[in-house]
DNA sequence: CGCGGGATTGATATCTTTCAATGTTAGTGG
DNA sequence: CCACTAACATTGAAAGATATCAATCCCGCG
């Protein structure tokens, strides 16, 4: 079940480190450092009233961000899988903004931010892996809103999927299944969608042959066709597939085709 | 025209900066920074092909980060406002990630990255600002997401607005009107509308008394329930509000109140 | 003064949500 | 080990929101 290539990533720091930042950082790093024991899913890591003090990493399992509002309905922000460090949004407002869940069970640890200041001050190395792990936060962020702005619900679920499956296994091989640690809800408030959509649009690219789909597992089938599919601009690769109506709502049994509007005008 | 307030964003990084980092420090920073002449609206400052070297902050003018898609279609990124910084996914990639482009007469300032760096490397306090501007960045960048995943276009549109004028008139007394530098077609795409739904939610919020707008002058004439209408968190303050019936295109039998569009006579 | 691009408005098609019912699965306790 | 329950997932039908297609309209600009 837990994935034992559970080198704290808070040694880590987004690369190959001994390496790069040299065994005396790392040890001091080792210090500042903070592995916490496993949690039951549901547990709260942080919240928006938590005083800030630390980032995070994931060692195992998984973590949702999300925001609440007055109904106590939450709004998912975005994942956390294992080497993916979250609760840097703290920095800036110096206290966390939102609320950090685990959603399996999970294991992280905590680098003390203002150690982390103190050792990054006499190692240049670690300060700029510190900057390239944030620019990466961004770059994903800004990734993840572009198929959020531009496209329809098939590709934005598709876009997830993708995302997820190259993020789960820290990177090499993969996997041509996965099982995804959210349930559908959750999926789909990540992405703006209702958990009835998000199960549609599941049922949509089963039938269309890109995935299968039992639970929480999944399975590429036609890994190609689903980038195809997230990514618009793929889309002419595969000529006459990108079939529009999804919605089971409108009976047509037909796969229709057309070129795709998209919004984004200009 | 030109705000006057043009002191290089560059050596102020995003907090005041010769009393935090010292006036060495600063000096330094002079010879990493370059100040860029104006250019023209549309001039492209950097592209996904031009090789990385610097991040940028906009002086005076306006910016949209843009990606394209196949058809030449452009999906807007993001904005930025005089003194804020932009550019940053470079410095995880290695390369643009995007493309740049001056909305207005724009002048814009860049650091190298490279030396940046190296100045850095020997002040802690620099270190910290970079980092909390990062920071920020993320949360921007995630309130933003939050924004388009969770909520509807008038809302999104109520707080794409709000968000502008916050950040017009570098943070202080909040203006009563303000001149977007950008057209309905741009600011519908940076939220996933197109621009004739962006049109429709202006006249919407017109008609609800909220805003006054004619072109790209904007005025706020009801901020409490806009910013009500942009979160609905606050939504349930203003009780029997939150309206919902928002298109036009449903005959809005809703007649009546006309309190016409005209914003301050620019 | 006329041109042309952006803005607005209208009518319709399509997509997504909502409300509601049913099926399915995993976890629990007997 | 099985029955049972509660949460999750799927599906359907109708309502609502947004996109698309297509005309104007209007203003800035030459």
């Amino acid at each position: 079940m837990e994935n034992n290539a559970e080198s704290s990533p808070c040694l880590a720091l987004d690369a190959a480190s001994p390496a790069v930042l040299g065994e005396p950082v790392v040890e001091r790093l080792r210090h500042v450092a903070t592995q916490h024991p496993p949690v039951a899913p549901g547990t709260r890591i942080y919240t928006d009233r938590t005083p800030f003090s630390a980032i995070f990493a994931v060692r195992f399992g998984a973590v949702k961000t999300v925001e609440f509002d007055d109904n106590g309905d939450e709004q998912v922000l975005s994942f956390h899988l294992p080497g993916e460090f979250f609760g840097l949004t703290a920095i800036h407002a110096e206290r966390y903004v939102n609320t950090a869940i685990a959603l399996q069970r999970t294991a992280v640890c905590s680098l003390s931010y203002q150690g982390l200041s103190r050792v990054a001050d006499e190692s240049p190395p670690l300060r700029r892996q510190l900057m390239r792990l944030m620019s990466g936060v961004i770059l994903t962020e800004q990734g993840a809103y572009a198929a959020m702005a531009g496209h329809a619900a098939p590709a934005r679920l598709a876009f997830l999927l993708l995302s997820l499956r190259l993020r789960m296994g820290g990177g090499r091989p993969l996997a041509d299944t996965i099982r995804l640690p959210m349930s559908r809800a959750e999926l789909g408030s990540s992405i703006g969608l209702t958990p009835e959509t998000t199960s549609r649009m599941f049922t949509y690219l089963r039938r269309e042959g890109l995935i299968e789909a039992s639970g929480r597992n999944v399975r590429f089938v036609d890994p190609d066709r689903l980038q195809a599919m997230a990514d618009p601009i793929a889309a002419l690769n595969s000529p006459d597939q990108v079939p529009q109506n999804v919605a089971g709502t409108t009976s047509s049994a037909e796969g229709g085709e057309r070129s795709h509007g998209e919004a984004s005008g200009s």
